[in-house]
DNA sequence: CGCCTTTGACCTGCGC
DNA sequence: GCGCAGGTCAAAGGCG
């Protein structure tokens, strides 16, 4: 049994370094060789070469839903005991990288670390796109730091680390839908506390305003999607069934479904990376994520009762912060401006 | 030579 | 208390 998942995994591997890295316009765009720059120009090439086909955060909690592989959330579950306990000082939801609420995370964890690790983890994102690539690029470079077969999914779960900044704690877990081996599925977790790429920085942007309009109760309810009036009023594309919101999970979490066909939509084909073509040829446009990001975000941001929430959310955190955020938080407090915004 | 991936082992939490 | 599953660590090997 395990030589056939090792077998797999190697596969898999082998697939990365030689091709696979479908690297996500959308996410890439500018930054990546900006961002890139940042701490190690040549590690950034090589990964950047790989099986990344980038986005941003996923949750899995929401995949499991959607996916039923219900492998990641098993583990994330058990964190809300701590999340419940720490949520206070986050309780915005906001995920880390948008945040930098998180003083920082480090190897060594005191139970300082480990209840900011809570509270970054109390938001998730998740992003579900088709993609042959074996991870999405969203600008950031990761490190993989371990590889585990999840049970009900013969695919393997790979974990990565975010090595754009010294001590970013930020991680992912890539995997693929078990169901539909075509979706890879990636669940982001944990704040960057080191400038984002500004693609990362719009993707960010919109699961964080997501993450607050979940927690602020804006949403209709407590497991749904995010209303598709707010986003398509603001020309997302792919609103229908596109972001769904989940309340219900030990934490908030948000699933982008870039899988989904939107029932009414011309620019599907550009503006959805869901059509097995795009994903498979690469061919999407490098604008047409970041321009699906960005009215997302407008149409997150354009609900009242977010910004309400979100304005109550910036201002709990300003109060309960850290000294040592804002420090790191240079970048944080960007994506924060550009929420309220 | 340095960085990254691989991978088995270990740790932790949850359910029974 | 035990077993299972997920997540992380760290040594070893590979690649550029």
């Amino acid at each position: 049994m395990q030589k056939e998942h090792k077998q797999e995994i190697n596969n898999g591997a082998k697939e990365e370094k030689g091709k696979n890295v479908i690297s996500m316009p959308f996410l890439e765009m500018n930054f990546d060789k900006e961002e890139t720059s940042q701490q190690s120009p040549k590690g950034k090439e090589i990964r950047e070469k790989r099986n990344m086909v980038d986005l941003m955060e996923c949750d899995n909690q929401k995949t499991k839903k959607i996916c039923g592989s219900g492998d990641i959330v098993h583990k994330l579950e058990p964190q809300k005991k701590m999340d419940n306990e720490i949520s206070p000082t986050n309780n915005n939801g906001f995920p880390g990288w948008l945040t930098n609420q998180v003083p920082r995370f480090n190897s060594f964890k005191s139970v300082d670390d480990k209840a900011s690790e809570s509270m970054i983890k109390k938001a998730r994102v998740s992003v579900r796109t088709r993609s042959e690539a074996t991870m999405i690029s969203d600008g950031c470079q990761w490190r993989k730091y371990g590889q585990k077969m999840a049970k009900g999914n013969p695919s393997p779960r790979a974990y990565y680390r975010c090595t754009m900044g010294l001590n970013c704690l930020v991680r992912k877990q890539v995997q693929r839908c078990a169901e539909d081996r075509s979706v890879l599925v990636t669940t982001y977790e944990g704040q960057h506390n080191h400038a984002l790429p500004p693609t990362a920085k719009a993707m960010a942007s919109t699961t964080s305003a997501a993450a607050s309009m979940l927690l602020s109760g804006s949403m209709p309810s407590a497991d749904g999607y995010i209303n598709p009036a707010i986003l398509e009023s603001a020309g997302f594309p792919c609103s229908h069934s596109m972001a769904t919101l989940s309340a219900s999970a030990p934490f908030p979490t948000i699933t982008l479904d870039l899988t989904k066909k939107p029932t009414t939509s011309p620019f599907y084909d550009h503006n959805c990376m869901s059509t097995p073509n795009i994903f498979g040829s690469q061919i999407m446009e490098p604008a047409t994520f970041a321009e699906t990001v960005s009215a997302a975000t407008a149409a997150v941001t354009s609900d009242p009762k977010f910004t309400a929430a979100l304005v109550a959310a910036i201002t709990s955190m300003i109060g309960s912060s850290h000294p040592n955020n804002n420090g790191a938080n240079g970048t944080n407090g960007d994506q924060q401006s550009n929420n309220t915004t």
